[in-house]
DNA sequence: TCTGGGGTCCTAGGACCC
DNA sequence: TCTGGGGTCCTAGGACCC
């Protein structure tokens, strides 16, 4: 059966949810910042209207943000990860077949076989997500997830459409994709497009347009799927039930740079706990581990330094103690004394379900207490994060990242619960 | 002074097998 | 002169996404 699909793309998803409690910002410039208050990762369009670049450096921007007083925050994600959860639900509960593909965006398949008004339905999931959550979403629809991606685009940037966009066919298409520059079509990224213009190919219309096994050559197949996918032939499915992860990574940019070993340990075993958290909520273990840490790549005094550091584990394990004992050895056999690193991070690889591994005929059984795991999640989900942690991690926390503007957690701590003023 | 974090997929090349 | 053919697995690196 022919299907259709829709993207549902939430505006400016970060700055829309810092509004939410904010209200008067409404109409006013707001950025929200990426973690270590380190580059622009949001701008509302009065933002934009200024000129101010999407992963603009903050320190580049700044100037220009205090003399038009745009507002700043740095980034909330309990807050964005809580009010997202909040949109997809409504999606789910509208709709049969919905991925959710990011934060902020989901595709929908919608079924073309009976007569029906999708323009309309799509009106409606619009409706309904603002008047329940209070954020305003973008919908396009295309015979393919690229096309869709191309009219949610048009859906956003042009008022007239409310919100809404379809994808039109024939001549009509084409036309549209002669005005969308080749780096805005989905799967294109700079390097692409820049290889692309060397070959006279600068709009969508010049790729749909394109010799297949040509693109094939230079951008590989997941370049000819994109060529595919603008003729209306779709070749990336809907994924309702994305497969196992294949790895869950915790890294953070320091404050300022850090040279001491000791300090890089602690780290280190903060962002191991935090992996195997992750892990465990999803009943994983990890069969290695990964442990990086680097200097500025922007410092031209010195030559950048980066390092990683792997090890396989004989079986499967999800226990905090051993993963923050492997990575501190690794963390030790990469380590350069002298040198003031700026980012440290841990990779848990060759994931698989907690308790399916297999058995290892030498070793002995990991003497690990999946009880003592449980007992600290739930402990820490009831009465916060942090409440119970190892003392491998540290309690200063000198080199802990840079946030300084956060709103709070308005939607998912007590103490932090917005307050209303009745007179 | 100051430049994010968390993912996925693809390819090439080396090592190794029969 | 001339050096097989077919395959797997692993890793590193590149490119892309939001």
């Amino acid at each position: 059966m022919k299907k259709l699909f829709a993207l549902v793309d939430c505006n400016n998803f970060y700055v829309s949810c810092e509004r939410l409690f904010r209200p008067e910002l409404r109409y006013k410039p707001v950025v929200v910042l990426s973690n270590n208050d380190g580059c622009i990762i949001a701008r509302s369009n009065e933002a934009k209207a200024l000129g101010i670049d999407m992963a603009a450096p903050y320190f580049k921007t700044r100037e220009l943000i205090r003399r038009h007083q745009v507002r700043v925050f740095s980034s909330n994600y309990a807050l964005y990860g809580d009010l997202s959860h909040r949109v997809m639900t409504i999606l789910q509960e509208m709709e049969a077949q919905v991925e959710i593909y990011s934060i902020d965006e989901a595709f929908i398949s919608l079924p073309t076989d009976t007569p029906f008004d999708l323009a309309g339905q799509a009106a409606l999931i619009r409706a309904r997500v603002f008047q329940d959550v209070g954020i305003t979403v973008s919908i396009g629809i295309g015979s393919t997830k690229t096309l869709a991606k191309i009219a949610s685009r048009r859906a956003k940037k042009e008022p007239g459409h409310q919100g809404v966009f379809a994808f039109p066919a024939g001549a009509a298409g084409d036309h549209l994709l002669g005005q969308v520059e080749v780096g805005d079509v989905w799967g294109i990224g700079r390097r692409s497009s820049e290889k692309l213009a060397r070959h006279g190919i600068k709009s969508a219309w010049h790729l749909k347009e394109a010799e297949p096994e040509w693109i094939r050559s230079q951008l590989t197949v997941t370049g000819a799927r994109t060529v595919m996918e603008l003729n209306g032939i779709s070749c990336i499915a809907l994924d309702q039930a994305p497969g196992n992860r294949q790895s869950i990574l915790s890294s953070r940019s320091f404050k300022k740079p850090v040279q001491e070993l000791a300090d890089l340990k602690e780290a280190v075993a903060t962002y191991v706990a935090m992996a195997a958290v992750k892990l465990r909520s999803q009943n994983l273990s990890a069969g290695a581990l990964q442990v990086f840490i680097a200097t500025s790549r922007f410092d031209q005094r010195l030559p950048p330094y980066a390092k990683s550091s792997m090890h396989t584990l004989a079986r499967p394990t999800a226990h905090t103690p051993t993963l923050i004992r492997l990575a501190l050895a690794g963390l030790g056999t990469i380590y350069r004394q002298g040198l003031g690193y700026q980012k440290a991070g841990v990779m848990l690889t060759d994931l698989s379900p907690t308790g399916c591994g297999q058995a290892h005929l030498f070793s002995p059984p990991l003497l690990e207490s999946r009880p003592l795991m449980t007992a600290l999640d739930t402990v820490n989900k009831r009465w916060g994060r942090n409440t119970l942690h190892y003392g491998a991690e540290g309690l200063s926390k000198p080199w802990a990242m840079r946030q300084d503007f956060k709103s709070p957690a308005y939607t998912t701590s007590w103490q932090e619960l917005p307050l209303v003023h009745c007179r």
